[in-house]
DNA sequence: TTAAATTCCTGTAAGC
DNA sequence: TGCTTACAGGAATTTA
């Protein structure tokens, strides 16, 4: 499923592709899939915009559109579990469980296809999105200069929640999700279960320092496929041959060789080493 | 305020 | 073989 480093290759595969291209015609064929405003607003709002920059905040991708000076107008895509977006000739097939269509004039299309439909659409600013509650107020950038250790720490010394919960939760930090909570644990060599106030300084430190070098690794393997993940080709990224506990429960441990544990946390499969992580 | 449980959704795989 | 059932999970929502 895509996380942070599966979203900013799409964003980097996506941007020479969008960038000054004008948005002629929207086509929502699955309403839920907009979030906000309704579609009939979204795609009146949408069609005539220039896409002006391409980015990312967490595991939303962020399409910049002109508009009135000093307003930041946002087309947000959330890709929940099994969303794609691509862009395309419009002349390229169909494939199934495709809920929207953006025309981009000359011939092509942008495509947001999603077959379990946990993703989302979303038109508006920053502002406006998280006064509505449909953007939470995201946490730090796990890749930011100024998301350090002591930061970190800061964040997660007067929580009692199992550690993995708040690696998850997208206030406490951004853009991370299953696969790398999992294996930013087991590299720091911590129990996900752990209560978050019972970790010491030294022990976040570890956590920091593992999610910083797993997801620069991630995102220059072009994110996971481990699911139906695909960039904006439609080609595989190569970091799920690299995992080392993610979907690998009962099977050996890459550092010790016991057999590595599955429980349920947060709601979540979670896979760690009962030996290798404490 | 925080934490845990529930809900949404469909393809896949396991079990009978 | 063919059917049923459990499972996968991001995040909004609900409950405690």
């Amino acid at each position: 499923m895509p996380e942070l480093p599966e979203v900013e290759t799409l964003a980097a595969d996506l941007r020479p592709q969008l960038v000054g291209r004008t948005i002629t015609g929207c086509e929502v064929r699955f309403r839920a899939i907009v979030r906000h405003p309704d579609p009939e607003r979204f795609t009146a709002e949408l069609v005539g915009r220039t896409i002006q920059a391409v980015s990312r905040r967490g595991k939303y991708l962020l399409h910049h559109l002109d508009g009135p000076p000093g307003e930041d107008t946002l087309l947000v895509v959330h890709l929940g579990m099994t969303g794609q977006w691509r862009c395309v000739k419009q002349d390229a097939p169909e494939p199934d469980h495709l809920h929207a269509v953006l025309a981009l004039g000359d011939g092509c299309q942008l495509r947001y296809r999603d077959v379990r439909r946990f993703g989302r659409l979303l038109l508006g600013s920053e502002p406006e999105l998280v006064a509505a509650r449909k953007l939470p107020r995201l946490g730090p950038e796990p890749l930011d200069p100024g998301f350090t250790a002591a930061s970190l720490y800061r964040r997660l010394h007067d929580r009692r929640a199992p550690l993995k919960a708040l690696l998850l939760d997208q206030m406490v930090v951004a853009g991370v999700g299953n696969i790398y909570a999992d294996e930013s644990c087991f590299r720091a060599g911590v129990r996900p279960n752990r209560p978050a106030n019972g970790l010491s300084r030294r022990a976040i430190g570890r956590i920091h320092a593992a999610l910083g070098t797993l997801l620069s690794e991630a995102i220059a393997n072009r994110g996971s496929s481990v699911d139906s993940y695909r960039d904006a080709w439609g080609e595989m990224g190569r970091e799920q041959e690299l995992l080392q506990v993610y979907g690998r429960g009962g099977e050996p441990c890459l550092r010790c060789g016991r057999p590595l544990s599955v429980v349920r946390l947060a709601g979540r499969t979670t896979v760690f080493c009962r030996r290798c992580q404490r």
